[in-house]
DNA sequence: CAGTATCCTACCCGATACTG
DNA sequence: CAGTATCGGGTAGGATACTG
């Protein structure tokens, strides 16, 4: 197996700690868009810098695309581009898993902390 | 959204380095098992302390299943559990789409590159 | 409003050596 | 064979301050 395969370059990116969640928000608006400021008031936590980064990121693979309203102050819309939406097949399946099986995974981890022994 | 939800708990486990390899060679075995030395040799580059520490967090979530055959030197196994193998299905929607589309991706960063002006 | 620019810390991961 | 122990570098990510 390749350490370098397709699946782990795709992991590389959606699992930094803010990707899934703004794929998440910009594909339920889809076909519309979000502004900076709302994807930040959506995702508690992020820093504007956090937020920058993720979408800089996004916008540089092609997943998400950027239009600026040139007035001032400027007004920066976010989107999913078609392979960002394409995206949200296999991901959407993932989240289905995850809400699913983690408690069970949560679960397996306390047993683990209560019998050390193992 | 909540920054802890559970698609984020999940992809900090599949999202380490060795985790999504680890887990696609041993669903490819299943039901059966593979030790750790095969394990080794099927995932290039991976050393022995990153084995370890991926299968013990596997086994500790309950996705993987260890067994010790008490010889001398031991044989230790390692098996899907049924919660491991439910996360084949997702993970190979997702493996399919990265194999498809990663190299769209590479080229919108090669675009990127060549017209840093953007 | 939508970003940059710094600084700093935690921790993932690799390299290496040792052991029952 | 299948681990554990230890050390160290690189980097993701947080806090804070500044700007067109």
């Amino acid at each position: 197996m390749d350490p370098r395969c397709p699946t782990r370059q795709l992991l590389d990116r959606i699992g930094t700690k803010w990707t899934s969640m703004a794929v998440k928000l910009l594909a339920e608006e889809a076909p519309g868009e979000l502004r900076f400021a709302e994807l930040r008031r959506r995702i508690p936590g992020i820093s504007q810098k956090m937020l920058s980064v993720t979408l800089q990121s996004l916008v540089r693979d092609g997943l998400v695309a950027r239009r600026v309203e040139p007035t001032v102050p400027p007004a920066v819309h976010y989107r999913l581009t078609a392979l960002g939406l394409s995206l949200e097949d296999p991901l959407s399946a993932l989240r289905d898993w995850a809400e699913t099986h983690m408690p069970e995974i949560d679960r397996n981890n306390q047993l683990a902390d209560e019998s050390p022994l193992d």
